[in-house]
DNA sequence: CCGACACTTGAACGATTGTTCATATGTTCA
DNA sequence: TGAACATATGAACAATCGTTCAAGTGTCGG
């Protein structure tokens, strides 16, 4: 196979995202593919919040907290500041955190998007 | 830790999201996270096509992109219209292939989410 | 200074993931 | 019927992921 036979109309060459914008894209919504950094998240959509705090409301420890944190400081989704000894976390990236509304908007009202989960 | 000292404002319980909501969430994006499904969905934003074609279209092979469809199609992200010996697959799910067009159009027109990628 | 606190970090480990290879199913054409 | 084709599937394997555990850094109170 891997012939030109197709079904469909032909893809526009050129129209189509770089590879270098298809590895971000999928680096993003990795980041939004565990529940722990998704909780943590959605903790921090009603304001900072520090480290401790964070892990108590996702119920991760605090070490798993700090790494999730770690990962998505690196991805300038949330931004750190400090005071005195503690960590105050924030969103920093606003494409994101809409991104999660959005999402969780959808989850919230229908049942949409289930696999082999319940409801079937 | 894990007291209930604070800093930001308290998160109102029992308005952020269920677990089930949280996972079904994190389902999804996981979904989208691999550059190879994204190609694929990519793929197919402009109009359905055979398991071949998208093969060729994506760099998958032919088994990796049956494996990847397989997944797809399990989450209901796409669906799938036999004609012949050919299986030819559409995106199912509105919702998801707005997250796409969002997401990709972000990207392309932005360096924005980058990691310890260039531009730094 | 010392101990408690808040957070960070690194190594290790089990679990999950995406790929490949080989084989299977079903279809078309001669 | 048999060969070529298009896709699907299962097992196996390396790689990646998220967690835990055990330190480590820096800060505050006494």
């Amino acid at each position: 196979m891997n012939n030109r036979s197709s079904v469909g109309p032909v893809p526009r060459p050129g129209v189509d995202p770089s590879d270098r914008d298809i590895a971000d894209t999928a680096d993003v919504f990795g980041l939004l593919s565990d529940p722990g950094r998704l909780r943590l998240l959605i903790a921090l959509r009603s304001g900072e919040q520090n480290v401790g705090r964070l892990a108590a409301l996702s119920g991760l420890s605090d070490s798993a907290t700090s790494h999730a944190l770690r990962l998505l400081r690196a991805h300038r989704v949330v931004d750190v500041r400090r005071v005195g000894r503690m960590a105050i976390y924030r969103l920093a990236d606003l494409h994101v955190s809409e991104f999660l509304d959005t999402a969780l908007a959808h989850a919230e009202h229908t049942e949409l998007i289930h696999p082999e989960r319940g409801r079937g």
